[in-house]
DNA sequence: TTATATACGATAAATTTTGTCGTATATATT
DNA sequence: AATATATACGACAAAATTTATCGTATATAA
């Protein structure tokens, strides 16, 4: 439970992986899944999502890949959580809301607190704090 | 993604029920569980856990049942989850540290902040909180 | 032209979560 | 004492989600 997922886990250390080479510099899906034992199809696709959401540039042909394209302290990393996974919540009430339980439920608003308290913490730190 | 189960929604459901009626009383699974509509024998074996973890007292024999025993004050979110779904933490490598990708992991470090900010968070929130 | 990269949908494997079943034991009630 | 109803608990099964693989198409530098 309250875990995050592979898929942010391998974005995140895309992301740190490419902030810390020189500035501009591009590298491969390839490249990177070698060097930290990622599936390197699993990394690819995540790394197009992550094009598609602007956070990365995609370059393609041979000495093609990836950079960063985004501020990245301009990103929180609820935000970048939810480019990647959809909504944020503890429970799926708060995506959802068709659970049947509702009306019935008695957990609902002291939930809500939490999960405000969780969404404000991911909202108050952005990518570039994890990635610097 | 950072999901709670629906084991601790259950026992959170549970025990805000019990916190609700009168003090002393005693309430049966199969009560809990209909009034709910939470799955009869899987919310008795979450209670049977919780009565080995001394936060509820169970009752056996007819008219028997659970009752809160703990102070819930005393006992925070953080230990409360791990009592039922054992250690905390945003990735695996926090209790397993069993990782192949230990020494190329490049992102341990910032995991780490965020994953202690979530812990206290949750350790700062009391049981009571939820269920009063 | 070729080699290497991204793009992307389909599908399969693995893992985790969620739920069920059967049997044993305790105990209030009749 | 017999019965009904509750907890206790291990084994197992179903469902859902996560994780990974595969195949094919397209772009482009050399």
């Amino acid at each position: 439970m309250l875990k995050i997922t592979r898929k942010v886990e391998y974005a995140l250390i895309a992301l740190r992986h490419m902030q810390h080479i020189p500035k501009g510099t591009v590298t491969s899906a390839k490249v990177i899944a070698k060097q930290y034992g990622i599936p390197q199809h699993l990394l690819a696709k995540i790394l197009q999502q992550m094009a598609k959401d602007n956070v990365v540039k995609a370059i393609q042909g041979p000495t093609g890949g990836y950079k960063i394209s985004a501020d990245l302290h301009q990103i929180s990393l609820k935000d970048f959580f939810e480019k990647l996974e959809g909504p944020l919540g503890l429970m799926d009430c708060y995506s959802n809301s068709d659970c049947m339980q509702m009306k019935s439920c008695n957990i609902l608003t002291p939930i809500q607190r939490i999960n405000q308290n969780m969404r404000d913490m991911f909202s108050n730190t952005s990518l570039q704090e994890i990635t610097q």
